[in-house]
RNA sequence: CGCGGGGUAGAGCAGUUUGGCAGCUCGUCUGGCUCAUAACCAGGAGGUCGCAGGUUCAAAUCCUGCCCCCGCAACCA
């Protein structure tokens, strides 16, 4: 059994402030990790910021700022978030980054050797008007829907392109013989029927003389790679390829025996896995190992977005429910790979229900019930079970927490069926056999906590042995 | 005929792969308890599983058609 374990988010584009969906992306791989460590397992996880690319290049710009300290500034911002959600990522690596930017410059050597990128005449529409290109997916009758009746301009650009094309049948393959390489298998079908219906090569340069804020293109002065290229190589520059073999096989794998987990939003299906799989196969790399594709968060039946008004933040959520709250909200919002629907009000009753109500309450109750008892606490072997190992693996993270809770329930009706406030007055033998069993529930629910509410565990543990009086969750409202 | 997801109790969701008494949380009603964070426990009410057909001993689940909602439509991170 291979004992180190790797897995990675995505990398954010750093030109917003993070939000909730990257939130809940990241605690999900931070429960993962901190799972396989209890398991004995090594583990690197790996998170970071993707800065490189014309809209922050522009933005910069608008704000008068020097690109590195404007990228700089946003980086910094979401390395905040481990502290905010008591995140255990080893690894935060920018693309920005000296080793990065060789790392993707030696991908494109390789991907470049084995004849998988070409030079092409490259035409874009754009609008004078916007100042900006346009996807024809953007027009409305061939106009700019901003500046309808302005003529388009033609630009001819010189471009580099990746033969995507070329790579179908590797792709196919790939996901052949791994029918499970894309959770949930909805967006594996996706993907595959997207794959089969054919690839179009993708540029994967800009001209440098109107886009600067990119990786230098080796033996070519002219042009800068793409983002998407360079960003996507984060996910083995993190690891010191190509310099450092050892540690890139250990845990990002060989063509044999792949190692590496991928987590993702779902409008990263396509990048995570076709776009940065082919470029790997390309390179004769491993490819990922499995990809877990998450849905997305709308607020009030709404999608989330800044002209509606209803963006959540993670520090909103922390200042309100804490980190170890704020957690559990964002694990527990729904199935994994679906759209979850959420709001303040749901998750307050979500949050007074089965924190303050639930386990908060049911801690008070046992540690209460044991203040004049010095009972030992068993110690078990085995903290998680064959079918919640299997859920975890899975990232179903919300059914192992039902489980968990199964046994809240379980508690709360047993100090209710034996009444031991009246069997400490009258019966001590059984009084001592009841609350042994409820010493060693607790004990082992803040076992299996560990990876989900880090410190809640800790809480939880210390109030067994110091018998104090603790609230684990104050009730809201 | 562009692609995908969804429509299950007042609300939010699971169950559909592999057909077998329709389940969970919240809310609501009634009762109980007092160790506990006005928390906890028991019981009840509440659903023609979007609509219409079909297959089957049996359909939320499989097949066909239709209606409604929501995303995406590739170089947009």
């Amino acid at each position: 059994m291979k004992n180190e374990f790797y897995i990675t988010t995505t990398l954010p584009y750093v030109n917003a402030a993070p939000h909730i969906g990257f939130a809940s992306e990241i605690v999900l791989a931070d429960v993962r990790a901190r799972f396989e460590r209890l398991q004995g397992k090594e583990v690197i996880f790996n998170t970071g910021t993707d800065e490189h690319g014309s809209k922050i290049w522009q933005k910069a710009q608008e704000e008068r700022m020097d690109t590195q300290a404007y990228v700089d500034s946003y980086a910094a911002k979401f390395d905040e978030l481990k502290e905010m959600l008591e995140l255990s990522y080893t690894n935060f690596i920018r693309t920005t980054d000296e080793n990065h930017k060789k790392a993707a410059q030696e991908l494109w050597k390789r991907v470049d050797a084995n004849g998988y990128i070409y030079k092409k005449q490259y035409r874009i529409k754009y609008c004078v008007g916007c100042e900006l290109e346009k996807t024809d997916s953007e027009l409305i009758d061939g106009f700019c829907p901003l500046h309808p009746g302005k003529e388009l301009e033609i630009i001819e650009e010189e471009n580099y392109f990746f033969k995507f094309s070329a790579l179908q049948e590797k792709l196919l393959k790939l996901y052949r013989s791994n029918p499970e390489f894309v959770v949930p298998n909805k967006k594996f079908n996706e993907i595959k029927s997207f794959v089969e219906m054919g690839l179009e090569d993708f540029s994967i340069s800009r001209l440098k003389s109107k886009m600067p804020w990119g990786v230098p293109v080796q033996n070519d002065d002219t042009q800068v790679m793409y983002v998407w290229f360079d960003a996507l190589t984060n996910y083995i520059s993190t690891l010191g390829w190509p310099d450092n073999q050892e540690n890139f096989q250990n845990f990002w794998g060989t063509v044999e025996s792949p190692n590496a987990i991928q987590i993702a939003g779902k409008d990263n299906l396509r990048q995570q896995s076709a776009m940065w799989q082919a470029m790997l196969l390309a390179a004769d790399l491993p490819t990922s190992k499995k990809v877990f594709i998450n849905g997305f968060i709308g607020v009030d039946g709404q999608k989330m977005s800044k002209s509606i008004g209803n963006v959540i933040s993670p520090a909103e959520m922390v200042e309100r429910f804490g980190i170890d709250g704020t957690r559990y909200l964002l694990i527990t919002k729904g199935t994994f790979g679906e759209d979850n629907d959420i709001s303040w009000e749901k998750m307050i009753t979500k949050y007074n229900a089965d924190l303050a109500n639930g386990l908060g309450n049911l801690t008070s109750r046992v540690v209460k019930l044991s203040e004049n008892l010095n009972l030992e606490i068993e110690k078990k072997d085995v903290i998680f079970e064959e079918n919640n190992i299997r859920l975890m693996e899975n990232f179903d993270v919300d059914k192992v927490l039902e489980n968990i809770w199964l046994i809240v329930r379980e508690d709360n009706k047993y100090i209710e069926d034996t009444k031991p406030w009246e069997l400490a007055k009258k019966d001590e033998v059984k009084f001592n056999k009841v609350m042994e069993k409820l010493i060693n529930d607790l004990n082992l629910i803040s076992e299996m906590l560990i990876p989900f509410m880090p410190e809640t565990s800790e809480k939880i543990k210390k109030a067994l042995k110091t018998k104090e009086r603790v609230i684990l969750f104050e009730r809201i409202k």
